[in-house]
DNA sequence: GTCTATACTGAGATAGAC
DNA sequence: GTCTATCTCAGTATAGAC
């Protein structure tokens, strides 16, 4: 089917260059479809990329909600902050496996801030729910600071999420670690993160 | 002069929309000049936004070195990662007072891998004094995992800087503190996370 | 309903006149 | 050094074939 060339088609490039590096002629063109079925089906690019992303976020999100259910259950009501965060985090790198492209794209939109809008465009109870989870695995820690601190996690997850870890290479160094390794030691270090005491200061 | 005003009015609007957003042609209209002058001066848009960083870069990395010589003098010797982390972060958080679109885009390079590009071609000094004292300050812990750990305060503070908290809107609050309390919590944050215990793993 | 051919506007780049 | 003119290619839009 034309409009599934072209989402796949475009969801490899957009991975592999970058969005604002990929035409759409480049696009229609490995897929085989006219320059004007985009805009047929997708009205524009820029609503090509969301179409793109969508199709694929739904599935990580109930990946999500499914394994905090599942940490809260064990838990016996809040689930920990580590929990909470692998909940939040695995699922992304278990669509990595099966599509690195993808999880590189999400990577870049995340850091552009495209992500979160996204998501409270379309998912926005996963949203409320992980507010939540983490409010209640920290609870003695102010919104403010918590929000600062999710923030900081988002920052990192998504560098993360782009690969390329290019510190180890301008250190000379092959990265050696598998991807579940790096996101086990990515949960652990913002785990460390969150349990972190906050600092009293004086402003002045 | 000429150069100089295409890199001021380029510094401002790749800051505040973005580099691709942002049209050689816009650049020139606000600068008043004309659009083959960019190409005489920079022969093109990329080798432009190479200048507009690097003229910025310098001194931050300067101001990063000397931080992290007083830090060192001060603890007789190795600085703890706190410090170490302090020195590369604390500069940048200082431009941005004076310089707020700057950093904003500093944030967006980073995501992108173009930062780091930047360090390694013209900065690999700064890079190695900084890996060092990342290792002095952990000497425990072995490179691959420091070097991930790193990767991830990259991450962090790339999406920092990159301004505009996402989260907390997503939560409706606004944010409230200050730059400076921002980057502290920043600092406190990625310390902890440093000074997480390795996990011992079997790789299956 | 699907899809194609083609045109329009604006981007970055370049050559050459002054 | 600076500017005009022009080239190529991008995203977008529309008319109409099947």
């Amino acid at each position: 089917m034309t409009k599934d060339k072209i989402l796949d088609t475009a969801e490899r490039l957009f991975a592999d260059q970058g969005v604002d590096a990929t035409s759409l002629r480049q696009i229609v063109a490995e897929a085989r479809v006219n320059l004007a079925a985009v805009h047929y089906y997708f009205r524009s690019k820029e609503a090509l990329l969301d179409a793109v992303i969508l199709r694929k976020l739904a599935a990580v999100n109930r990946e999500r909600m499914a394994l905090l259910d599942r940490f809260e259950r064990e838990a016996g009501g809040r689930a920990s902050v580590e929990r909470v965060l692998e909940a939040f985090i695995a699922p992304t790198w278990a669509v990595k496996d099966r599509h690195p492209q993808f999880v590189k794209l999400m990577g870049r939109l995340h850091a552009e801030g495209f992500m979160l809008r996204l998501m409270k465009e379309h998912f926005q109870d996963v949203l409320d729910r992980f507010l939540e989870a983490f409010h209640c695995s920290m609870p003695e820690t102010e919104w403010e600071e918590l929000l600062w601190r999710i923030h900081f996690t988002v920052g990192a997850m998504a560098h993360t999420l782009r690969g390329a870890p290019e510190v180890h290479v301008a250190a000379g160094r092959k990265p050696g670690y598998s991807p579940q390794r790096v996101s086990q030691s990515l949960v652990d270090f913002l785990a460390a993160g969150f349990r972190a005491p906050v600092r009293v200061v004086e402003e002045k």
